[in-house]
DNA sequence: GCCCAAAAGCTAACGACATTAGCCAGTGAC
DNA sequence: GTCACTGGCTAATGTCGTTAGCTTTTGGGC
């Protein structure tokens, strides 16, 4: 079917990822990723539309991850625990992966390409609040308060806007305990 | 002391913040502000030292621009109502002018140029949380969970990421609600 | 009222980048 | 074995940011 499979679009996105990681959001450049997977320029374009559709493809892998680590974290709890824990895991996937999670769509829901991973992703977080019996609409704003908060942290304390990164830990906690605290008055 | 200052570094920052309104943060060009300036693009360099300066010159504009904002919705008003302004001032200056908060720096405190509008913008919010008679670090701590709530659900609206807009002023109120609730427990 | 240094503009040029066009070689299906 | 397709390549274009070096204007000191 295919003559000469050398690379692969997940090869260019496994590069991309490299570069993310080691140079931050900057670093991605066609020629980069081109010099890192052993091939001209050009040659890109045979696996990847453009370099939007490239940025397009790492925030599904990281969308992905993201969903994979979180998953994995709230598995085997319940209630407060496990909100705690997928919070948890949410600051320390940022931290681990700080350029990565700059990469992540904001808004995975409106592009066709990111549409399945945004989806999951939610049904992880809904699933984690369904013991809370939370109906309809107030379903979705308690995933909406638990997004601004650990979105909110994560990305100021990953851009450094903290100052100071003393006493961050008892932030958080805070944080955490004033969600479950009102996800308790609002059920 | 200057030969024909046609042109000024304010000037230049004016343009460069319509050029962000109207088109975002891809939008904002060494070429179109020389363009919009009516002056050859190496010219520039006259009155800003790179482009990133320029971002940076940029940043400040944006952060005196909310600190004044802020500042007069706090005015006059004490308490839960002071916070409660504040808050939702945040949220209708990101929404009247969405490429612009997303050009403001999110550590302006490890900017040269922009730490005294970086302090400023703290101070008022400092200001406004006096009243609850906040200690040395539980005072750091309240400043750290408005932001990342202001900042979190602001980000996040700005780009789309609640998906459908329904609903969204009852996350707010909601998001309001809970740290007033939380600030009370606190104090 | 002249002179000169500094300031602010300009053109030319370079290197990095994304993207397109068009060519060539290996490969798998028949 | 042939042939269409696939995935690579080189060459070229246009856009940027940035630097170097030149010209012109202007304001201050004599």
């Amino acid at each position: 079917m295919s003559a000469r499979p050398r690379l692969t679009t997940a090869k260019v996105v496994d590069a991309a990822l490299e570069l993310i990681d080691e140079q931050g959001a900057d670093g991605l450049t066609l020629s980069a990723v081109a010099a890192r997977t052993g091939v001209a320029t050009p040659s890109l374009y045979k696996h990847v539309a453009s370099l939007g559709e490239l940025r397009a493809h790492i925030g599904v892998r990281v969308l992905e991850e993201m969903t994979d680590r979180f998953t994995g974290a709230v598995l085997g709890r319940a209630g407060d625990d496990a909100v705690s824990a997928l919070l948890h895991a949410y600051r320390s996937y940022v931290r681990e992966h700080p350029n990565r999670y700059a990469a992540a769509p904001m808004d995975p829901l409106h592009n066709d390409l990111q549409l399945a991973a945004g989806t999951k992703f939610m049904e992880v977080v809904l699933a984690t609040l369904r013991q809370y019996g939370l109906e309809g609409s107030d379903a979705i704003h308690a995933t909406r308060r638990l997004r601004v908060i650990a979105h909110g942290f994560a990305s100021i304390e990953s851009s450094g806007g903290f100052g100071l990164p003393e006493g961050l830990d008892d932030t958080y906690d805070q944080l955490v305990r004033m969600y479950l605290t009102d996800l308790r008055g609002q059920s």
